[in-house]
DNA sequence: AAAAACCCTGACCAAATGGTCAAAAAGGGG
DNA sequence: CCCCTTTTTGACCATTTGGTCAGGGTTTTT
């Protein structure tokens, strides 16, 4: 498959280790700095973020991409490649929000103040950005074939860090005994579900969408469950809103 | 794509994973009732069930259902018309074992066998068609265009109608306050995130695949996490390894 | 045995889609 | 204004894919 003239910087033509954040554009100081070259990046992930998240992988036409955009398709081509690099940096830039939550929990924070601080972030996050939610979710459940890499190393490592700090407040008797591993699971889960499967959630609501006050009752909830499960006093919602024991 | 193998149209052939018991082979009246057609098209449904929920609705092709199940591509179309109507066939498949865990949940019973028999339904039905919940989970990330009825119907109802036992419960003091709805969401995440996400899970844990020590594991987590939450005392696990507090 | 109903399938489309390319436009430094 | 790089885009493929169909086979009924 010869590549045309068209140089694409962000395309996936390594084999699966592109983690990487957009590969820096400062080396090619030319021009106006490559500042329309950002400038339609972002648009066109902007474009492919909502439309990837709608309709998968495969179901997603760099056609509807480019009209989500109001670009023409070459020019999609122009900067990314081929379909497959345009996911790939899509992915990228999703998943470096995704484990950034994690820094809650540090050893010399209080378990309690941690949890209600991740959980927080984490539905800030589905409320702002459902559809990086779904692009996310979708890799996965089709088996994560650009992401499995991610997953075993920087993923892994990460969680197997934090699941340490837990452990450790665990033996400090700072809250009851739960394995460090699913109980992240257990968090990821509860809060995802409300981005990826917000249908499902909205019709037996039996409201036309989610609204913030659905997420707001949704983060009190998980955040209850979550401090129960750890055998953690409930500190009063903020809102002050719900009526307590 | 799927497979490579070069044994495609052997009009001999006979499949052998067929692991489907017919009931009665002493009383049957007539050789054939449409007894071809019901099993040729539960052979399709296995084979696309499979497909989908790898692949998705778009990134399923007829071709590849065909060569899952052995069959030429018309075969399909003669038996299911169009690819959507193969998909709503095992849509409706699918959603008709989703629901049934509900019955755990009855007035006359105590909570915590309720919690403990769903959850244990719950996570048997992921070790034992993971697939399924794939194709289900897909259907809702992009939009639930198939289901949508149901979801704003009977599901709902059904929701309703369970949502109402726990807050019978509650009132009753036989459990702590939860919000019944996002209860069900928090059960549905945490147990579905087994099936659905299950690479991601398999990939943090170090392990090549689920094995069924980890969804034991994973029940047990699940039913610790629920049962506090609800307030509810911990039985000691069947298999009685852990120690509870 | 003949008719009827059901089942099977290779061969064949029309449409959609990812990707290419060449030529033109825009931009900017000298 | 000239030269060089970057950007833009319409037109154009090669391939894939859902779907059709006619004809042949097999089983059941009359």
């Amino acid at each position: 498959m010869p590549r045309g003239g068209a140089t694409a910087r962000n395309s996936g033509e390594e084999p699966q280790d592109q983690i990487r954040p957009l590969a820096d554009v400062s080396a090619l100081p030319r021009s106006n700095g490559g500042r329309t070259r950002r400038l339609n990046e972002d648009r066109i992930l902007r474009a492919a973020e909502a439309v990837f998240a709608e309709a998968g992988f495969n179901g997603t036409t760099m056609q509807a991409i480019a009209e989500a955009a109001n670009l023409p398709k070459a020019n999609l081509h122009y900067y990314f490649g081929t379909k497959e690099g345009l996911y790939r940096a899509l992915l990228n830039r999703v998943l470096d929000g995704w484990v950034d939550a994690f820094d809650h929990f540090r050893p010399d924070r209080e378990p309690a103040d941690a949890f209600a601080d991740y959980v927080r972030d984490k539905m800030r996050f589905t409320r702002q950005r459902p559809m990086a939610s779904k692009v996310f979710a979708n890799e996965i459940i089709h088996g994560a074939q650009h992401v499995s890499h991610y997953l075993k190393t920087k993923l892994r490592d990460r969680v197997n860090e934090k699941a340490a700090v837990i452990a450790d407040w665990i033996r400090a008797g700072k809250m009851a005994p739960v394995d460090p591993h699913h109980l992240f699971f257990s968090l990821w889960a509860v809060t995802q579900t409300y981005a990826d499967f917000d249908v499902q959630v909205a019709a037996v609501l039996a409201k036309p969408k989610l609204g913030r006050e659905d997420l707001d009752d949704a983060a009190n909830h998980i955040l209850r469950l979550v401090l129960r499960t750890c055998g953690l006093p409930e500190a009063r919602p903020k809102t002050g809103i719900e009526h307590h024991t």
